[in-house]
DNA sequence: GTCTATAAGCAGATAGAC
DNA sequence: GTCTATCTGCTTATAGAC
């Protein structure tokens, strides 16, 4: 419509590059140190803009936040009860390999922003009935949940902790030894008599 | 020495008190919000005391911070490879029953707050060569990390995410569940071929 | 459209009155 | 010894100049 001397990248596309770049050095940020000591002043410097821009595009910083954690919700590949296991142990592959930063931003603040539980705590929870879904016999609920704790803490010791014994382990060495306990509490029995009485 | 009037409780006693009480309540919002989230201010009115008189005790932030986590460092009672399962068991029940308010303060903040982050991986990492230490085979240190990760995953579900499927669960019945697969991870063989390759 | 300047609020910490 | 008043610094957020 007008005589612009047509720029390799419009405005808008330059916006949102822009946008996309503030939101990745974000996302590093609140990886790193999480919601509370991560600062829009921090992420403008990273990404090379003014701190004003930041808000400019995203409002607030608790929006910013949420755009930066918005990617991340998995599924566990659906199946028949047969194959359980062996989705889980893929799963482990999975979660073992690079976690996308989208992912870490949200685990990083799990524990300390309330919005961030309730998004961890609502993906564990479809999880968790998912993975129930599958498994038989009553115990199904918390058979579920001792799995996908397991699932978690592994993820959590690796990625979070950076636990020595857990950081540079292939992850199939991982899932291999996982194997025999995820089949147990997938399908074995419950052993009576835990506390001995 | 002097002629005061003793009263019921001297002045040391009071001041040991109000600060075990300053303490006490610090934990709780620590253990509730995590350290960021937490305030000087806020610790002072649920003690009932004049948050000058906080900073008079601890002299900061920090300080108050490491003197309500300080307590919290468990041990995995001592014996051989034989009854390790049970021992881990044992180990579980603690740590799903009651929590002392200074180990969930503790980790609340594990993921955020720099100085927590080093006091669970050091605390984790005393555990894991304690365990390793009486798992035999090469892949002692792997099992025992992965024995650990699950622990920890389920503690975590339980106190702090306060999921549905772990919360109003008996300890033994959880304990009951996860020997099979504790014993698969201390004394199984593992299994090749995770990838299907 | 982008940045400068600044407002407004809240935190931890301090100095000094009582 | 305890509290009042305040300082200093840092944050998010905004208003307005360029």
């Amino acid at each position: 419509m007008e005589e612009a001397a047509t720029p390799r990248l419009t405005r808008s596309q330059r916006r949102r590059r822009t946008e996309e770049r503030i939101l990745a050095r974000a996302r590093e940020l609140f990886a790193e140190s999480g919601y509370e000591r991560t600062t829009i002043r921090a992420v403008a410097a990273r990404a090379g803009v003014d701190p004003a821009l930041v808000m400019q595009y995203f409002g607030a910083k608790d929006e910013l936040f949420r755009r930066a954690v918005a990617v991340s919700t998995e599924e566990v590949a659906d199946g028949g009860p047969e194959r359980l296991v062996e989705r889980l142990l893929a799963a482990v592959g999975v979660k073992l390999g690079e976690q996308p930063p989208s992912s870490l931003a949200l685990l990083r603040s799990m524990l300390t922003h309330p919005e961030a539980t309730e998004h961890v705590r609502t993906s564990i929870s479809g999880q968790l009935a998912h993975i129930q879904a599958t498994i038989p016999g009553e115990d199904a609920e918390l058979r579920a949940a001792l799995i996908v704790a397991t699932l978690f803490g592994v993820t959590l010791g690796r990625h979070l902790l950076d636990l020595d014994a857990l950081r540079d382990v292939p992850p199939e060495r991982i899932a291999a030894l996982l194997r025999p306990a995820f089949t147990a509490l997938a399908e074995g029995q419950a052993t009576s008599d835990a506390t001995g009485r």
